[in-house]
DNA sequence: ATTTTTTTTCTAATCATTTAAAAACCCAGA
DNA sequence: TCTGGGTTTTTAAATGATTAGAAAAAAAAT
């Protein structure tokens, strides 16, 4: 079968290119009875216009970016993103876009950083880490191209943003563990340098003091949202700080690691240690014993970034947005009333 | 800054479009002189050539899709996928290929469909689970569009694939349980009708046959790639099958949901019961106890697909392959002596 | 110095669409 | 019958590259 085009099927149909591409971008001033014999035509050969010609002669390619910045590569394995691109893929699919996936990492040539945004090919850019966007932002800002990021960064306030709302959650898990009786809670932290980590201290200090508990900075850690960082974090408390009986962690595979460190040394959960996490991976209601954690929405998160994306793009809307979704404490297993 | 293109670009550096192609796509030629005066130019504006422009005269775009077929939400959260997807993407970047993503559930609409697929767009298709494929391929097949399965599909002998060996991984596994002493041996596999799946139930009646243990049908369950699946399966069969000792789980999923359901019932790992997984998640080693497993090369099954497919796309190779990447034990603490 | 060959440059067609603007058509009202 | 208005259709000019093939320039051979 030879290749079809518009003018084969203009031809087909005996009307003109024009008519043809009238009908099949539902542009007035066709006669019905035009359409009609276009509409058989392009039924009969099952003809799809070429998206890239089209893209050329409107300017936009219907066609998105996600750019995923490359910390490291063991959190990339949590199971997080995926539900975030699929939340991102949703949305547009719903609103006729593409979605082109990118990795950065800071070891990537500036070159190739620029090649992954080529801005003739997407008509916007969504931002999954905060580190990515300084590179980023230079790049498109002046060719005109949206960007959304996940995760407020406030170094640009003026680009809409989508986040959990990191306060609200960590003051409500530190808020459950204090109700469950705990004085001495600790707090490991992930990404330092990052407003949501700032955030989630500040909440945590602050559901302390409010109830009338002391803030140790010896009990705050912040190093990064691993496994490893958890484990090795509450390997060392176990032994440094024997009054202590709960933590709340800035993440579910800290969590994870944690409980991992406390089984090791036959601290059992939650009996005579609380553990609490944050987001709530798929994976964390069945951890051992399965993790209370804070559930974030994370399909939400993509699907609102998307939304906030293409309405940008469409101007829909020109005013920066920076949204808070709303997260939920889910009470699981591993945390319980303060050891006597 | 007004746009730039082509034209401009000859006319500012004294020479006629085509030699700006040429200067661009290192065609030969083209005289020092004028090399240089091009480049001059192109530095100074920091033009870069309109891929979709290029995309239109060359007839191809350089992007691939990636489809990933959305058997199950809670499976999509699991860590697996996103090193996949940064196995692709690496391997496409280095070699000048851009990765379109996708997702596609059987709820969708044939129109939807081919439209994720639209092949005007795309240079060819990885497809990450066996299940798109029976949709996938007549719609790309007679559009010259390559394609490349992760997991072989008996179905589609004529399509390359990759896939890390089944029968070796799940051998190995149920060997490495039967040299610890273990005689009473389950396995719990996940999605039914796949090859994937007969062959890793296979090996596992192989490998009991072979050391002279006996095959028992009930002490195997087919099910789904899920901790809840695995979670079901230990609960009914620490109750029913009292003399089972260690249980091969075909993905680290099932056997953590599978340790979920022993740690509940209050019988220990390794010391009671022995588990061991496959695929090596990244968060195998953290769980409790970290999981004897066969780790596959995630990363490695993403890269080599793109290879092949770019291979294909370019015709550098014409035949057929059906590729099997080796897993490899990796032996923590979820595993050990069967108890006297 | 002239012809031939080689190298370089330019012209123009092509890729497949969209979309202004011009042209054609139809019909009612004068 | 002619005119004016609206509707529909066609024409042709973009969009921004690649790439044969013609033309021109430079180099080599006679």
């Amino acid at each position: 079968m030879e290749r079809l085009n518009i003018d084969k099927v203009a031809k087909l149909a005996h009307v003109s290119r024009s008519v043809v591409s009238r009908v099949l971008n539902n542009h007035p001033n066709v006669s019905d009875e035009a359409r009609v014999r276009v509409m058989k035509v392009v039924k009969k050969y099952n003809y799809r216009p070429n998206a890239v010609a089209r893209s050329l002669a409107t300017q936009s390619t219907y066609q998105i970016g996600v750019l995923t910045s490359r910390i490291e590569d063991e959190s990339l394995g949590n199971g997080y993103w995926t539900l975030l691109y699929l939340g991102i893929f949703e949305e547009c699919i719903r609103r006729g876009y593409y979605v082109r996936l990118s990795f950065y990492s800071s070891s990537m040539s500036d070159e190739l950083h620029e090649h992954l945004l080529n801005p003739h090919q997407l008509d916007g850019v969504i931002c999954l880490n905060e580190e990515v966007t300084d590179l980023t932002v230079e790049t498109l800002a002046d060719k005109d191209i949206p960007i959304v990021l996940v995760g407020h960064n406030p170094k640009h306030p003026d680009i809409s943003s989508v986040d959990v709302d990191n306060y609200d959650g960590a003051y409500t898990a530190t808020k459950h563990l204090i109700d469950l009786g705990h004085k001495q809670i600790g707090g490991i932290f992930g990404d330092q340098n990052v407003e949501e980590t700032e955030h989630r201290i500040r909440a945590y200090r602050e559901a302390l003091k409010d109830h009338g508990l002391d803030v140790r900075d010896d009990y705050i850690s912040v190093g990064s949202y691993t496994q490893q960082d958890g484990y090795n974090t509450l390997n060392v408390w176990t032994e440094d700080h024997k009054q202590m009986t709960a933590v709340f962690c800035a993440s579910d595979t800290i969590a994870m690691g944690g409980m991992l460190a406390l089984h090791e040394k036959g601290v059992s959960v939650p009996g005579q240690f609380s553990v609490v996490g944050f987001d709530g991976l798929p994976i964390s209601r069945y951890m051992i014993p399965p993790l209370t954690t804070i559930e974030q929405p994370t399909y939400g998160k993509g699907e609102r970034a998307a939304q906030l994306l293409i309405d940008k793009i469409k101007n829909i809307d020109e005013k920066v947005i920076q949204e808070n979704l709303k997260p939920k404490l889910v009470i699981r297993k591993s945390s319980g009333p303060a050891p006597a």
